[in-house]
DNA sequence: CAGTGTGAAGTTGTTCACAGCA
DNA sequence: TGCTGTGAACAACTTCACACTG
């Protein structure tokens, strides 16, 4: 009947979303900082860095099971570790790519996935131009190929860099051949079984917000 | 001492950025709705392309300042206009990118930018060997003409794509050159004065979710 | 006394409940 | 009855207040 006797479980506690979100780039820095040689690193300095509260640093690093000492702060090495093996950023993650167009291929040449553990294994599309090839080392297949592959490589995360009128459709693909994960980039909402993971990034979002910004500024 | 007769404000009241991350996609789908000729759409018919609550979609939809018609709906047309004036979708945004190497290139060659209003007019970089090409028509300038024509363009908008160690020294030039808002898309948390507006578009913090899904899913 | 750690208060965003309408 | 529209309840996240530590 002890609550606390579950096997260490910090995650029985669900980490919120924001939280996740800052790690990444609280570990960016740390590992900057631990390049330096730094030692230590307090919450309100690494806070100042982001513009955030202390205590939500504090909060935030205490989810991912870092303590700190009184008075000196966080050991900068323990920390990018115990970060790392909580993002999972120290393990390897492949992942297949659909689209290998301008987008696409920005990604498969993007050296700072390996930062994450992430390598994108292949690549899918239906130019029969691009077929066959290679990007910076990664593979072109025909979009034939995916449920083979996907099939025998297990691959658990699938990038969908399509056009829109196509994303729907690789997304079943995807489905059907077992990804467990969808990492949508493109602008539609994807419909999908509830156990299949879907993250979207919009650039729209963002530049909504940039020129939502700008427009409030404009006002002052 | 009327509070509304402050010339139809309807922004003093401030709009959630959740919000307004979540008009783009809005705007997406019933600008195919659109071509599609449906003339109506109902907020829950809505909501359910997105999985959201109807709620939701009705206060969104509020916020931009469209009204409905009770067991009808809102009328498509209608929505798309005044979601694109909301947004500022349907002007010109002119943006300056700096650092044109695989994203840099893959953010000039994406067409989807127009449906924004947004156009890189011009980018940068030290390269030599990429300086006086083009790049799907935008020329590619030496950084240090960034400054005559910042200035003589009157560009507000600034995209940096560099390596992070780049991006804090190509920030400050922007803030220099009067540069009001800068797009970070390097990992790293920008120094700028608070009137300069930074959207940080990081994309570890979304992989970092996708990862933390995953297993969690696992867990189960 | 500068920092960790944590429960309480405050804020913001989401969902619920229901009145009004056609 | 199915939808809009809105105030109230709720949930999630952030900030505050303060006890504790070396």
């Amino acid at each position: 009947m002890e609550k606390s006797m579950i096997h260490e479980d910090k995650n029985l506690v669900a980490v919120p979303e924001p939280t996740i979100r800052r790690m990444p780039a609280y570990l960016t820095l740390l590992r900057q900082l631990k390049q330096e040689g730094q030692e230590y690193i307090s919450a309100p300095r690494l806070a100042a860095f982001f513009n955030l509260d202390p205590t939500q640093v504090v909060k935030d690093l205490a989810y991912a099971g870092a303590t700190g000492r009184p008075r000196v702060g966080y050991l900068v090495d323990k920390l990018v570790e115990i970060l790392e093996e909580f993002l999972g950023f120290n393990r390897k993650h492949e992942a297949f790519l659909v689209g290998a167009g301008f987008l696409g291929s920005a990604l498969i040449q993007y050296q700072g996935f390996r930062e994450a553990g992430m390598k994108i294994v292949a690549a899918f599309d239906t130019d029969k131009k691009k077929v066959g090839h290679d990007i910076a080392g990664v593979p072109v297949f025909d979009l034939g190929k995916f449920r083979d592959l996907a099939g025998r490589l297990h691959i658990n995360i699938g990038i969908i860099t399509t056009p829109s009128s196509a994303a729907q459709q690789i997304a079943d693909l995807m489905v059907g051949w077992g990804i467990k994960a969808i990492w949508n980039f493109a602008p539609v909402s994807l419909k999908v079984p509830k156990h299949v993971i879907v993250q979207d990034t919009h650039i729209y979002s963002n530049l909504a917000v940039i020129l939502n910004k700008l427009e409030n500024v404009r006002e002052k």
